[in-house]
DNA sequence: ATGAAAGCGCTAACAT
DNA sequence: ATGTTAGCGCTTTCAT
């Protein structure tokens, strides 16, 4: 069907190699051939098959990117950052969204290794996915580099960029603190995600530093989603003993959280105080002033195909890396005890 | 490298074909060996090669679908869209990232050719880029579908699903007049894309249409992001004919609105009123008042895709199909003249 | 400077 | 029910 380079080989009058060397600028070829060639390519409208060429070259190019939600505007900027990086190394990427589901990340690991990309991203889903963590040795043991971010899976030793989420829930939730805070309740993941672990951490650790009682009550397991913000946040404000202030986990479920505020009246640091991790760029610019725990995401992004490249290159022998950056305290308001 | 259908072959004591079949359930294989290679193929933790298979199939099962801006949540929610139905239909898909730029949007189909994509879902940045449509025109003739998504190519003749645009912003500025505004500012998108200039259209049709004169001095260009939004509300509300309205086109163009309005102290709807395409459910969420002229983004990128896997089943005689979606219009308050 | 040919991993006739 | 073999489109070694 598709023009082939055995089209352009018969049109110019060469072989099939010679063809191959102006495509690939490789090897010797008269400046008369090749002009020969290049024009034969034009007016055939060839374009190469990658297909033919990684099976061939036995490399693909490409790497595969798993995340969670693509929507959520904190794995867009994380994306973002990859494919800065990945463009200048000229490296295709495809992109695969788990929709939180162990399911799902399974299958796009799956599909990725089908496809013979050269490396993996992942921020996974889940740290106690055991059939996932399973998966991700096995492609390791196969050779393939693989990059955690944002996320880590428990028992492993992968390479990866991650986030201070203790410092950062423990800083946090200390601001709350020290504006006088002593009801503080938490929204935070899915017990089986290590970032919402380790802010539910964070959270602890600072109320015991500064003596408070860890109540059950005020701890709230979502699902990273809005709705479960939502959902949550009206229990919270149904508590008898209710809380002055809330610490959320993630920016999706602090959407739903001020939702469900907005709709009881309740104001906020008026009625009540808020401090929420991941930054939203678009409460910001409308001027809610809501103080958050921000990661650099872009940064980790670069970051972490950065890692990947470093793997890339030294082929098997890379050495596992973890990095580790802090969020950062942004104060705009709504951690206030009025 | 890897495993290989031959490792798997030899392992098992059959040949090529015999592994071939139980890999594709095709053909007659004895219980017996069936079970052997299964077995083979565990042990050895074998995993096809997509591109081999895409070579020797002649078809790659993959789609291609570029789009403007991921992190736009209009976008997002057309990609999700697109991916439910394609999931069902097993495709999968390369998702390119324009940026809003013409040259990454050549780039990308390129890309998409070399990995012989079975077809492309593309949502142009701008209609009047030439290359692009050439580029688009080639494929279309080397046999590969193209459906185009909520922007149209100009002087082109593919199939696509789009919004009816200047029905949408004809209704929503006749809300604003009908509430009493005579001086309704509109901020559009660049005057080289289709949904921008439909936009413009459908504002200057419901002026016309109501004897209110259009003032060159109340059209602004932006470019479909939230700076440029930001920066002509600035200029917007400077002017010395202030308008009483501002129609907005686009989505995050109405956040650098907002996010200027709020700076200059300036409150929806008393001060100024808002109409805005594209619903933002963080918005709403947050219980601001905007109303919006929204789209069935979902719907539009199912019917999308519907389209596509059309194509892709009658082959090379698929006919062209244009679906046009109507918008929703979603009053919240903030049209009103107080 | 160019060509011939083997091979990448798999599928799909065709044979047996 | 299973095997043989000829590709798929390209790269790359080895000749020439």
């Amino acid at each position: 069907m598709a023009v082939t380079i055995k089209d352009i080989a018969i049109k110019s009058g060469v072989s099939l190699a010679t063809v191959s060397r102006v495509l690939n600028d490789s090897g010797y070829v008269k400046d008369e051939t090749r002009e020969k060639i290049v024009q034969a390519i034009e007016e055939l409208n060839y374009t190469p098959s990658a297909i033919a060429r990684s099976l061939s070259r036995k490399q693909t190019n490409v790497i595969g990117v798993i995340v969670p939600d693509i929507n959520n505007p904190h794995f867009g900027e994380l994306i973002k950052g990859i494919t800065k990086v990945a463009d200048n190394a000229n490296l295709n990427m495809i992109l695969c969204d788990t929709d939180e589901s162990g399911e799902k990340e399974i299958k796009a690991l799956k599909l990725l290794q089908e496809q013979r990309i050269e490396g993996i991203i992942i921020s996974p889903t889940s740290n106690e996915n055991d059939s996932s963590r399973e998966y991700l040795d096995t492609l390791k043991n196969l050779g393939i580099p693989i990059v955690l971010l944002d996320g880590d899976v428990k028992n492993s030793n992968f390479s990866g960029v991650f986030l201070d989420n203790i410092k950062g829930s423990y800083e946090g939730v200390n601001v709350l603190i020290n504006e006088g805070h002593k009801k503080i309740a938490i929204i935070t993941g899915r017990i089986n995600s290590k970032p919402a672990k380790d802010r539910l951490e964070g959270y602890k650790k600072a109320l015991q530093k500064n003596k408070i009682e860890v109540k059950d009550e005020y701890i709230f397991y979502g699902d990273y989603r809005e709705d479960s913000g939502y959902e949550l946040t009206k229990k919270i404000i149904k508590l008898k003993d209710k809380p002055t202030a809330i610490f959320l986990s993630n920016n999706m479920m602090t959407l739903g959280c001020i939702r469900a505020l907005n709709e009881a009246k309740i104001k906020v640091p008026r009625d009540i105080s808020i401090m929420a991790f991941d930054k939203l760029q678009i409460l910001m610019s409308l001027g809610m002033n809501i103080s958050f725990i921000s990661a650099p995401t872009l940064e980790m992004g670069k970051s972490a195909m950065k890692l990947l490249l470093e793997s890339l290159k030294s082929k098997n022998k890379a050495q596992v890396k973890r990095i580790v950056l802090s969020p950062e305290l942004l104060l705009n308001g709504s951690e206030k005890l009025v």
